[in-house]
DNA sequence: CGTTTGTTCTGAACGCGTTCAAAATAGTCC
DNA sequence: GGACTATTTTGAACGCGTTCAGAACAAACG
């Protein structure tokens, strides 16, 4: 959002220049919209829109977090139907794919720096921990009650290892050209399949050395 | 390489740019080193650093190609003493992190853009294929004479896997902030061995159904 | 009403990566 | 040597994201 500026009048600004960046970014791309374009779109100077967001990808950030928002109840929706734990993790960030669908190419300048967990836009970035926290929050409920036990050790981790499963594929979405992203969907299908069968098997005993070594190396990635 | 000129005293130019680059972004980092800097170090006006090289990336570029091409002996030399796959593998990873350690930060420079396959700097991009298939031809080596039967599906497929598991220890590597790079150590540690055993039990009778799915995944998300 | 204080907006300017017409230099042939 | 071509180098200029001093406007108070 726009920062919570005093006069309802600046309110409407802030929300013409989001609106505005979203359109250009969907028409032309991120790097081909510039900051001039928007303030014109917008019918402000090129400042104003500096007045509202610190930078460029600030307005990305703010789209995000907005998206992040609206997509809770039908996260909520989607998993009325849901009861397995291969359903639930499809199903979960099947929505995420079909909500952000109409503004890839903006998510994609989100990802662009998702390596780098000092950028403030990474999804590692300590500014979207709230979003980050929100999501995994989702993972422990479907993890919660689903049909499928989880091992006492596993159970703390798995959530976050299935965020970051989930940001995986929403990366590889991201990135996909393939006509519609059929191969996501594809991918989608196969390693929720995968990940549920793979979370079911570790908890046979036969497994138990393997689930630790795991459990070493989430604990090496996680810890800092 | 500086794009080969005709001259000698050229040839000299362009490796000047290079050194004042690659000095400048280990002093001071990619970002703040800026290409007005990188010439006047070099002793040139601003543009002939694009005479020889077609931007600031290519020059990244440009080190990481000369990088590999040093890194084929060390490498050879390093394998040597190594026997298991597990061995062999760690080694393999741990002669880059050695050989790339005093260059970090430019490292970083690059893997930032390794998000979009259509960057040339990407390590998936069409441009740096010709690197990517003597890294994947070390790793089709090492699984050749390890002692570890290797299933039929699985061989043509596995050095590709082997590949992009060592980006993401280099990945990590890149980004990891801990004293002396320590996590990524305990990482590539752990992460040999589970990969080793992986592949050992990915062999038994009892594990066709998880191969499959497993070599399922792997050829949707190469397929392209 | 005028003054004062805070909010919103302006547009010129900065530093960056990059481009390019033209100058300088080197190489070649008579 | 001089004329002509190809290579190398220059430095001003462009477009970008961003900054900032101050103009314009609104609200509150006397």
């Amino acid at each position: 959002m726009p920062p919570t500026k005093a006069t309802a009048k600046a309110e409407e600004t802030g929300l013409k220049i989001l609106d505005s960046a979203l359109t250009l970014f969907r028409e032309e791309g991120f790097d081909t919209a510039t900051m001039r374009d928007i303030a014109v779109k917008a019918g402000v100077a090129t400042g104003a829109a500096y007045y509202y967001y610190p930078s460029k990808d600030a307005i990305v950030m703010d789209f995000y977090q907005r998206a992040c928002a609206e997509m809770q109840p039908k996260i909520e929706a989607a998993l009325e139907h849901a009861n397995t734990l291969e359903t639930r993790l499809r199903e979960l960030i099947r929505v995420k794919l079909v909500h952000f669908a109409p503004n890839r190419s903006v998510l994609r300048a989100l990802l662009r720096n998702g390596a780098d967990p000092k950028h403030p836009l990474s999804p590692f970035s300590p500014e979207t921990k709230a979003i980050r926290d929100v999501d995994i929050a989702w993972f422990r409920k479907i993890l919660d009650d689903c049909g499928t036990r989880i091992p006492r050790d596993l159970e703390p981790r798995l959530p976050g290892v299935l965020w970051f499963f989930q940001m995986g594929v929403i990366f590889f979405w991201v990135i996909d050209e393939s006509p519609n992203q059929s191969r996501t969907a594809k991918l989608l299908d196969l390693a929720s399949k995968s990940v549920a069968t793979l979370v079911k098997v570790s908890a046979l005993p036969l497994m138990r050395p393997v689930r630790k070594s795991a459990l070493q190396l989430i604990e090496v990635v996680k810890g800092d």
